[in-house]
RNA sequence: GCGCGGUUAGCUCAGUGGUAGAGCACCACACUGACACUGUGGGGGUCACUGGUUCGAACCCAGUAUCGCGCACCA
């Protein structure tokens, strides 16, 4: 092995080991392999898109499975891909031409579609890439996208299925519209958004009663050219003699209708002034009364937003929201305008576009939802589960309530329907191939939703064809279908979770995943969302190129919680990155002290110090393989963190210096032995998190061909998952629990003497002398490593100690610990410091004697804690009385 | 309106019935042959509030406040 370098520099070591990989194929997933099979499908980020602080929450947790499972023996797929993204893609490619001076309009949809080919071919392979420079280990031999032209076959099959079932079909129904997109949306790709506005209250006339004014309160007065009738509740008695009549509607001013009153039970009494203006045209609620009272409906707008001449000479042709503003002008022209009051109203935004969207009526295609009842039912009844579980109730609710799909949209970027329509006849023709004499037939224009393919991601990435016994033959679909763990967001669980559980059922006859865990969302260290027009989402790249891919994984999973929110802070890098570089340092000091060793661990050899950290190595793995069964990743990373810092370099390698610097060989041999055994552990354990620095040292280390068995190998990601220790490992080492108990009183006590130190100010350079009056036998390896962790110049044990009045000591399990000051000793700053200790020590024996006073504790408890409560009091009380009786001495002495 | 989360140290958060924790920040000391991307020691908390259950509550229950999110046709 060659030496290493003094800080960890991650930059060349990461691509030259992820280049190995590759190399290797060990992401490579092997269908016909005799082990059990684990599989994760990855959610296709957007083609075009850049990697983002999400993306590297979301893929390190997949990254961290997928590795865990190869090590744990399985055959691991983790499938990799791309979403074509309809809207977000082509409206990216329209903002592009536009600079050019064109629309796709002007170019057609042929030229238009090249166009976005291209757009795609040049910038595809970005957010790839990124996914490679933070680890992922995909399986990049099978890169799947949703416009492959088996991936849209597996569309249409679906659609031409679907269809024939019935669960398709096409209706003139009010859809979301967005009108900068200029096509028709689902439910979920509307984002309800408060907006502050006016309700304007305006009076109509009763045309039987022209004495008789009614006053509507509404927030879209743009419309009312639009409106066909006002509505009340039949029970309101203020208007209930009014229902049949009708009212003049004031516009457009040169076509004052009359529109008739009519009675609704949906209309709220308490809302506004009781009366509803209904334009069915323009709204989900007024539609449906519009249908009940079989009222007319007028469409005052165009499809991009605009108004059309329907709304009268005033208002057409003004954009709707310049509309509004002229309409509440209007209406205060012809006198009619009462009020106006500020409101605060919730209206329906395009997710991707960030306009309002209008209710509006239009010919679609929607889906009736197939298999909703086993769906619904799998993760109710626990076959799928949750993680965090809590999202299953969401989950449920939605699945009770859901709707019909509205699948089509007038773009152009997208899986086409299958759809012909018969020139002459009208005919319809659904199939995956288009019609014989296809002049004579005209294809339905219409994309689908693009998560009418991404519902099929976890089958139709793995070559399923709908055809039961060509699937059955298919040994990717038999291996890893249904697949193992889902990771994503949890704002995509009806987009994308429920609709590929559904297709699941309806299409494998199976549900597609186990088990799915929902990341949290990334935010700014303010709790802001990360958004590009904020600037607050760093770019995953530098910080990459700034502190390595490990430490950004080790970073992110360290702060992130299962189920919350992460906010993000640089400092977790910069934490990820120190850490890194303290597992080098660690490697680094073993390698100094020589190379792999012959033997294996002798237990007779053992120091106390070696079968406590081996103790805390068996905790440790323990702790961690419970925080995977929980999907609890930051506790897997917390636990390793401590294990390693704290008890390995701060306790175990301090103390282990003793034995290897001392004189005895065997001994240095057998610490040297057993370090490489932590080592290779740690390094296994943190391989998932730190998959490069981890690769690294097991080569720098020799552990890649010099561990016996399968502890070996040529990449520490195929070498096995460290095991909690059994029985027989821990009696063959002699790991009893007192060995541990003993060490840390050990560690206590060097906390005390450090302790003394600081408190007399003695720099801790320098090296002074303590004195031990030792309540049980130490050894001689004992005494060096307090020797050693006290930083001593030496250590006396002298049974009978007569100190010199003032000098500070402390008592311990393992005996007093005496600092002498030999003429330095500064009586009152150790009255000082002995006043101190008495005050929190008779604070914590009052709070355990309060305790144990309670008759009801010492009876009701459990004897174990009672007794530990005693325990603790009288190990209180003891240094209690020895700082009491040290206080007295030094006042007796009169200084 | 319904539902779901959060409220613990200056900051960000762990902690789910038995001695309040971590990282960062802060103070002091030390560039000691793994590591200053470091080491050692230290200060710092009515666990949002009010009640209840319990021998015992940060933790369980009820309610309040507050912040955030989701769902819902209130114009």
């Amino acid at each position: 092995m060659s030496e290493l370098p003094k800080a960890y520099q991650p930059q060349s070591v990461e691509s030259k080991w992820y280049q190995y990989w590759l190399d290797e194929k060990f992401f490579e997933a092997d269908p016909s392999s005799s082990k059990p099979g684990f599989s994760i499908v990855i959610p296709p980020p957007n083609v075009t898109g850049m990697l983002h602080m999400g993306h590297v929450l979301n893929n390190t947790i997949q990254d961290i499975l997928a590795r865990k499972a190869r090590m744990d023996g399985k055959e691991v797929l983790w499938l990799p891909g791309t979403d074509h993204a309809g809207i977000a893609t082509q409206v990216m490619v329209e903002k592009s031409i536009r600079k050019e001076g064109l629309t796709r309009h002007d170019l057609g949809r042929e030229a238009f579609l090249e166009k976005v080919w291209e757009w795609k071919e040049k910038h595809g392979g970005i957010i790839i890439n990124q996914l490679k420079k933070l680890g992922a280990s995909c399986d990049w031999s099978r890169e799947r996208f949703t416009m492959d032209e088996d991936y849209s076959r597996c569309v249409q099959r679906v659609f031409v299925k679907l269809y024939r079932q019935g669960l398709i079909y096409r209706g003139k129904r009010m859809v979301n519209w967005c009108p900068a997109s200029l096509t028709a949306l689902s439910d979920e790709e509307v984002i309800m958004t408060p907006q502050k506005s006016f309700l304007w209250y305006f009076k109509v006339q009763v045309a039987e009663d022209p004495s008789t004014w009614m006053t509507i309160a509404t927030t879209r007065p743009e419309t009312i050219p639009g409106d066909t009738a006002i509505a009340v509740n039949p029970k309101d008695p203020r208007y209930g003699h009014l229902i049949g009549k009708h009212v003049i509607r004031p516009l457009p001013a040169e076509n004052q209708a009359r529109i008739p009153i009519v009675a609704d039970e949906h209309i709220d009494l308490e809302f506004g002034t009781g009366v509803l203006k209904v334009t069915p045209a323009h709204d989900k609620a007024d539609f449906e009364i519009g249908k009940r009272h079989d009222l007319e409906i007028i469409d005052i707008l165009n499809p991009d937003g605009t108004t059309n001449e329907l709304a009268g000479r005033d208002l057409a042709g003004l954009d709707r929201f310049k509309a509004r503003e002229r309409a509440v002008e209007l209406l205060r022209e012809i006198g009619v305008l009462e009020k106006e009051e500020p409101y605060e109203n919730k209206v329906g935004f395009s997710e991707r576009a960030k306009v309002a969207v209008e209710p509006r009526l239009s010919e679609q295609w929607f889906l009736k939802y197939p298999e909703v009842e086993a769906s619904h039912r799998c993760v109710r009844e626990g076959h799928m589960k949750f993680f965090p579980d809590r999202w299953a109730k969401t989950y449920d609710h939605w699945m009770s309530h859901i709707q019909d799909w509205c699948i089509s949209r007038q773009l152009w970027w997208g899986h086409q329907i299958p759809v012909w329509y018969h020139n002459e006849t009208g005919e319809i023709h659904c199939d995956i191939d288009p019609p014989e004499h296809p002049e004579c037939w005209t294809r339905d224009a219409d994309v689908l939703d693009t998560w009418f393919s991404s519902w099929l991601w976890p089958f139709a990435t793995m070559g399923w064809t709908g055809d039961a016994t060509l699937d059955a033959d298919n040994p990717s679909l038999q291996t890893f279908y249904p697949t193992t763990d889902l990771v994503t967001g949890p704002d995509i669980i009806f987009f994308w979770v429920a609709r590929m559980i559904m297709a699941g059922y309806a299409f494998m006859g199976d549900l597609p995943f186990r088990n799915v865990y929902y990341t949290g969302i990334i935010r700014d260290k303010q709790g802001r969302k990360m958004s590009k027009t904020l600037g607050n989402s760093p770019d995953p790249l530098e910080l990459i190129g700034q502190y390595g891919a490990d430490a950004l994984r080790f970073g992110t999973m360290r702060s992130a919680p299962l189920g919350l929110d992460v906010l993000f802070d640089e400092k977790d890098v910069e934490l990820g990155r120190n850490f890194c570089n303290k597992l080098w340092n660690a490697c680094r000091f073993r390698q100094m002290q020589g190379g792999m060793q012959e033997g294996e661990i002798d237990p007779m050899r053992l120091t106390t110090d070696d079968k406590w950290i081996l103790i805390r190595l068996h905790t440790a793995i323990s702790e961690v393989n419970q925080a995977f069964e929980d999907y609890k990743f930051n506790e897997a990373t917390t636990t390793l963190y401590r294990f390693f810092w704290n008890e390995y370099c701060d306790w175990y390698v301090e103390s282990s210096k003793a034995a290897l610097q001392g004189a005895d060989p065997a001994l240095q041999a057998n610490t040297l032995a057993l370090m490489d055994f932590i080592l290779s552990n740690t390094l296994r354990l943190f391989h998932p998190f730190l998959p490069f620095i981890t690769e690294e040292l097991w080569h720098g280390m020799g552990f890649s061909s010099d561990l016996p068995g399968d502890q070996g190998g040529r990449t520490i990601g195929l070498a096995h998952w460290p095991k909690a220790f059994d029985e027989d490992f821990l009696e063959h080492y002699g790991l009893d629990a007192c060995y541990a108990e003993f060490v840390e009183s050990k560690y206590e006590l060097v906390r005390m003497g450090r302790n003394l130190r600081g408190e007399f100010n003695i720099p801790s350079k320098q090296k002074i002398p303590y004195v031990l009056q030792p309540s049980e036998t130490l050894s001689d390896y004992e005494l060096d490593t307090l020797r050693i962790l006290l930083n001593a110049e030496r250590l006396d044990v002298e049974a009978d100690y007569q100190a010199p009045k003032g000098t500070p000591a402390v008592p311990s399990q393992l005996g007093t610990l005496f600092l002498p000051l030999e003429g330095l000793v500064d009586v009152e700053a150790e009255k000082g410091r002995l006043i101190k200790e008495l005050e929190k020590i008779t604070k914590e024996v009052e709070k355990v004697e309060k305790k144990l006073a309670n008759s009801g504790f010492v009876d009701r408890a459990p004897a174990e804690v009672v007794q530990e409560h005693r325990q603790r009091l009288s190990d209180w009380q003891q240094k209690l009385e020895y700082a009491r009786k040290s206080l007295e001495a030094l006042t007796a002495s009169g200084s």
